[in-house]
DNA sequence: GTACGGCATTAGCGCGCGCTAATACTCCGC
DNA sequence: GCGGAGTATTAGCGCGCGCTAATGCCGTAC
């Protein structure tokens, strides 16, 4: 953690040398720069000409300085790793660009310690504000970060004054899976779960188990991980328990490939014994070879909402908190059939 | 394009405010901050909690620019929605913690115009050094950005002086992959390609091409692209052309995976009618699902051999360029087998 | 009592740039 | 030839911080 080596600075060329070189104030060069008027068409042409000479290149850190803001913003990933929160940041990078704003990320790598230390990167960097991808870090650290910079989190229900929220609407998206299996005639329907320590599978966890309930079915809950091993693990508790559902939901693709994967080495098929349904709609569901039903979420919408909020919020132009569910829809594939006739 | 809202900055406390509270200068209070000795320790406390209680953190901006450095490094990322990148990112995010370095990323959308403008911003911040993720920029334009920061590509062979360079030997990875086809009997071994206008893929093909030549075989290449679609597609072109081969070589995982996919939907068997082997053993390889033959590349030596050149040459310690690269390993699994008897 | 050495602290310049208030330089009309 | 309106340009302060040279303070030795 100690100091790394000092490293030697590049001497880059700075508007005083492009001053020099063009024969004209320092300031004069900065009006340029800033695209300002009220200067004569040649000598504008003269600056910007000494600049290219040069290869000067405006210093981002000593404009944020000076203009006391920053167009950067930061983005925190819980986990880079994820291939989900590639496909959302990608859409977030898109919505960035088009609004002209700099993205600076502090990528996660699941240590939930770090995540404060991340934090305190991006702020130290100034950042005009936080973008925050199903951050773990606990409600009332977080209410101290954002009250220094407007934030928004994604993918995560926080009830924190001045921070917005954009996430999906879980309990819609469980209806979809529940409502989509009970009409193929499905009543034992299981859930294997994305584990107790984070919001998100708690959530989809509750939505299951309420939205079972409002079909008077009775819920059955398997604990997994966000991952292929947490789908094969559930898989393997259910078949030692004797009695099999008719269908699995699954709390992520991952988890339901995992499943599948574990479901076929038993001997079983997909969808004829056994229907299984994911979350997300990751590119992984929409293979030929995978081919699985899964609950989408219009990421590019989340992506232009969160982008929204936050300059909203930049801008001053609201107080309070704003939560945003974004309605999923239900993908049907390959993997969701009737309920095999086994009373 | 235009200016965005003139954000409001949030009005932090500085070092001064730090100095008035704890009733010192405001030098002594950076001092402090800096870890500097000759401090007398009850002076320090008091700074120290002068700035807890005004949640007083170091603006990174101005450090840099008054120390002409900045522990920031510049990561370019050619395409953030592919997985791929996503795990290689997450390696060097790794790596650039243990050494204490912030990650800037500038995430790339496969748009390659947009690629110069993204090495600006970065230079903008005035990063301490570049991490180009398989850039597509061409030799030219490369050399103009990375005279000015010390430069590391990933994933693509370039010569440019002052420029290091980590990739994977692909003339190694390419005669493992027909070699162990080879092993098992085929002969007739196709390559679906990653498309002919990115670096990686047609050094795949040329290393596929030289490592059949010198098993005596023949190439047998079909243009694709780096996707599921480029695998299907692939294969339909090789059914419509009426002679099939006994195995496929595709150029990543995603086109392994679409290939097998269109295969199945052609009645095909895999293994037993026809091999498929992958590349990059991405999370998808490995799922039970799947089980796909792939090349494993060893991302987490790819993010420590890069960090650990970029922080060499950032210091200074070396001049000239260096081409590492890797050696790729192949991971057996259950999509291929021997060849079928059909003579 | 004076000189001296070491420790603790401070004054102040500079990093590259934005921006305001002030200045110099036109071009008119009378 | 002179005032004035407008345009083009400049001097200079401040952003938050790192860092060096200078200063103040204290105790000790002679």
């Amino acid at each position: 953690m100690g100091d790394p080596t000092p490293f030697a600075a590049q001497p880059r060329p700075t508007q005083q040398d492009v001053a020099r070189r063009a024969g004209v104030s320092r300031a004069l060069v900065s009006l340029v720069m800033r695209g300002g008027d009220h200067v004569a068409t040649a000598t504008r042409d003269r600056v910007l000409k000494a600049a290219d000479e040069l290869g000067y290149r405006p210093n981002a850190l000593a404009r944020s300085l000076a203009r006391r803001q920053s167009r950067a913003i930061g983005v925190l990933i819980n986990d880079v790793s994820n291939p989900y929160f590639g496909g959302m940041y990608a859409c977030l990078a898109r919505e960035a660009e088009r609004s002209g704003l700099d993205l600076l990320v502090a990528p996660g790598l699941r240590t939930p310690r770090s995540e404060a230390g991340l934090l305190d990167t991006l702020l130290e960097h100034q950042v005009a504000g936080l973008l925050l991808l199903s951050p773990t870090i606990r409600e009332s650290s977080l209410a101290a970060y954002c009250s220094t910079s407007p934030t928004v989190v994604i993918g995560r229900e926080v009830s924190v004054s001045g921070v917005d929220v954009v996430t999906i609407d879980e309990a819609l998206g469980a209806r979809l899976v529940v409502n989509h299996l009970a009409a193929l005639g499905h009543e034992r329907i299981a859930h294997i779960t994305g584990g107790s320590d984070n919001r998100p599978a708690l959530d989809r966890a509750a939505a299951y188990r309420q939205a079972m309930r409002d079909l008077g079915l009775t819920p059955d809950q398997v604990p997994g991980v966000f991952a292929p091993e947490g789908g094969r693990d559930g898989v393997r508790t259910l078949l030692q328990r004797g009695e099999l559902p008719t269908a699995i939901f699954a709390a992520n693709d991952l988890i339901a490939v995992g499943a599948i994967g574990a479901l076929r080495s038993a001997g079983l098929r997909v969808p004829e014994d056994l229907s299984v349904v994911g979350y997300d709609d990751s590119q992984l569901a929409s293979l030929d070879l995978v081919d699985l039903t899964s609950v989408h979420q219009p990421l590019e919408r989340f992506g232009q909402l969160a982008v929204e909020l936050l300059i909203e919020r930049m801008a001053g132009r609201r107080q309070g908190s704003r939560t945003e569910r974004i309605a999923p829809t239900l993908v049907v594939r390959s993997t969701s059939g009737p309920a095999p006739d086994r009373s």
